[in-house]
Order: structure tokens, then C-alpha cells, then sequence
DNA sequence: GTGGTCTAGACCACG
DNA sequence: GTGGTCTAGACCACC
């Protein structure tokens, strides 16, 4: 399965099971049309109430990422892969312009900045000169 | 008075009192040894509840950032300024690092990350080449 | 076929497959005495569960609209077209009865909604002064 | 107090609450800015369980009509109230075009139709000519 | 089997 | 006191 939680974060497990269905969703685990899991399989893998599993799907509803299908389960939307795709990475452009807001706020060194940006960029651009 | 309070964000109030005490400590608007405005004047300046001044001032005492003068007030402690201004640091620090790590495993351009941090630093640096 | 499923709008599929049959018997698409087409052929045509249709064939023996013909199939009973017609004239004239008296109790604009009911009756009516 | 529930009509509670919150504020029974009842006042007086309000005022929420303020209560939002009149009118307009569409392709009587019409109307127009 | 609704009761953070 | 989350278990309509 392609879901985790972690009960201590402190994040609402019905939110993580939100996110991480849009990402699963993004990357293609759940394609376009078919079913998801069901929401007793899901909350017996993850060993959670099926209401909380239940309160996270109807929120994928109301976003527009799945659909239920009477009877019969929920699918993926048509559109959903590249909607999920978008806000995931709006959220992370608006964190990142945030934080470094504050950093900036806090008089943080700018070059200090930049070396903590190109460790982590440095990871998936190993080629680059 | 230094201190604003934001309704809205979802953030407690109570931590954002912490927040921004340390950061006034942090920038020098209140001074190591000196005392800080009581609870009921902070709480009428805010128009919020004191007990949530209360609450703020007893974390930031837990977090030796403020101490108790017997009969006086609370003072700010010995060495709480460069601590304030460290932590703060580190926070960011470590929320960057961690939002650029989601961003790089959601396969974000890294041009665009660069693009989004110069964009902040641009502000602070002017003058820079 | 003159049959349609619309798998979106949360009608339950046999609630459709009922109101359609009694349409088409109003219609006298199906003509009294004659036999309607077999539960299987029907699902299969509407990519459906014959569960489905079965429950909705019940449903219309129940309402008098179908008869059984013993060993042979389903055959529309006599007199189903007249009252077919006229339950659907009921259903609507409750229906609208009951809108209306919710848009007036919300203050909407009588002159309004004539205005929408001329619109509509004017495509049936085109040659009405 | 202004809400009330029907538990035959099959409609689920917490829809019939948010419906009638919406229709309470769109006539200022609840004023902008102001609290809502708290869940539990409702849940006692409507006889119904918590959970249930709790589940009508998130809807609420995600639909812009309601605030919540921290450890205080719900609020309605700025600008709901002019929204849930909208909303209202909107869809009872959208019901009647739906109705009269059905009724005309059920070859109803336009003069008939527009009797109901009238009828309707009549009652909040007596003075009209 | 599926999702959807509701109840009951518990615990938490917040003001 | 407030709302928010979670669990447990029940019942329903639908396919």
C-alpha cells in the first residue's frame, strides 16, 4: 500500500490521508477513471477508524478529486492527476516564499541561505557544472 | 507596542505572543534585565484574553527566555536575546531545508526554486551586484 | 433503445430505469400487451447490473405498469400508458407547486419567474401571439 | 429559536442544517460578524447529536459562510449573508427552469402551467391588477 | 460488497 | 466554556 501515518506528528490523520492521496493520485499510483481502495480496506491497512478514512475521501469529493461511483466505490476524477500535481506544487512555491520572507525578516545571512538552497538542490542535479 | 495579533491564521495566539516576545527580545526591543509589560497591560493593548498573556508568559519562562522578580514582574532573563535570535534561526534554518526537500521530491524546477529565493533576497540586498 | 443512464447525478439507476420505462410507456414507445425487452438485454444494452434492472422491473410490477407472462417475459398491463401520463403530470405539477412556493417565501421576483416560465413555454408554444 | 428538523423526509440532518443556517443568516436572523449558537446549543436544542451540527457548521465553514474564532465559537463571515441570498435564488431558479423543462417535454398544458404559476404568485401579490 | 449517515462517548487545544 | 478529532458501532440504500 502506498499510504503511511504518522500518529505523532500531530497532523489530523483524516489530512494526511488527503495528501497523500493527491500525491499518490499526482505520481499515478491511483490512475485517472479506476477505483480507489475502499474505505474499510484503507482503514484496515492503516489501522484507523473507517469514519476518519470516510471524513478524508469526502473531502477529496468536495476538492474534485474523486468521484463516488454508486454502490460500487470511488474513482479518480477525470483531471485530477494534473490538478493534484498543481496544488502540490503551489503550496510548496507559497511555503518557500514564506519562509524565506522570515528569513529575511530575521536578517538570516543571504549567502548562508543560498548554500542551505544548492545542498538540497545539489541532490537531484548532480551534473550540474 | 510591538506585539499584533492575527486571528485569522490559525496560528494560537498564545504562541504567537511567544513568537513575537522572543522576536521583540531577539531585536532588542525589550532589554536583557529590564521588565516586560504586565499581562493585564499586554492584554488590554491586544484585546485579548489574559489568561492566553498568561499562558504565553509561563512558556516563555519554561523557556528561560523570561524570569520572575518576586513581587515585581517578569524580567527578561540574562542572555535571552542572543538565544531568542539563534533559535529563531535555527527554526527557519530548518524549515527551509525541509520545504525544499518535499519541493526537490516533487520534482520542482530547480531554476524556479532559485528564481523564488533570489526574488526574496533581492529585497534585503540592493545593492548587490 | 430509448433508454439513458446518468451515472452522475445521484439518482439511484434503477429510480432512472423506472421513470425512463414509464416515459416510454407514456409515450407508447412500448404498447400495452406487448412485451418489454428482457431484464438481460436491457442491462447489457445500459452497461448495468441486471440486479439492477430486475429491481427495477419489480418495482414497476408493483406499481401495476408491468405484468408477468408466465415462462414468457415482462408485457406492459392495460390502462399503464393513460396512468403512466398521469403520474407524471402529478409528479411535475407537485414539483412545481412546490418550487414556486419556496421561491415566494425567499422574495424572489414575481415578474422574474414569469420570465423563466415564458421562456420555457415559448419553445413548446412557438406559434402563440 | 429558528431551526427545526424534519427526520422523515430522508433529506440528512446536517444538510437540513446547513441549509437553514444559510437561509437564516441570508435573512439576518444570524448578523455578520456575529456568533452562531454554539454546536452544542444546537445539538440540545434540535435533540440531535453533536457530531452531527459539528459536520453541518464544517460544511458551513468550506463554504465561506461561517468563522471559526479560537476557542470562542463560530462566527458568520463578512459578506455571507448577501452570498447565501444569492445562493438561494440561484438555486431555486436553476429548479424551476429544471421543472418547467420536464413539464413542457411531457406535453403538459402551457395555459395549465401557467395557472399554477399565478396561483402561486397570487399570494404575494394580492394587490396586483 | 460499496459509500453515506447518525449516534455515543472520549480526548485534546484554546480562550 | 468553545470547536476539532478520533473511535466504535449501528443502520441505510445501492449495485
Amino acid at each position: 500500500m502506498f499510504l503511511q501515518i504518522d500518529f505523532q506528528n500531530g497532523l489530523p490523520i483524516y489530512e494526511q490521508v488527503v495528501r497523500q492521496v493527491k500525491f499518490a493520485i499526482a505520481g499515478e499510483d491511483f490512475k485517472e477513471g479506476e477505483l480507489v481502495p475502499s474505505v474499510r480496506e484503507i482503514a484496515r491497512e492503516l489501522a484507523i477508524n473507517p469514519n476518519t478514512v470516510a471524513r478524508a475521501f469526502r473531502q477529496l469529493q468536495t476538492d474534485g478529486v474523486l468521484q463516488s461511483v454508486r454502490g460500487t466505490g470511488l474513482a479518480v476524477a477525470i483531471g485530477a492527476a494534473q490538478r493534484c500535481r498543481k496544488d502540490r506544487v503551489e503550496l510548496i512555491r507559497a511555503r518557500l516564499t514564506q519562509v524565506l520572507s522570515e528569513a529575511v525578516q530575521s536578517r538570516l545571512d543571504p549567502d548562508e541561505l543560498r548554500t542551505i538552497v544548492e545542498r538540497e538542490l545539489s541532490a537531484v542535479e548532480p551534473g550540474k557544472a
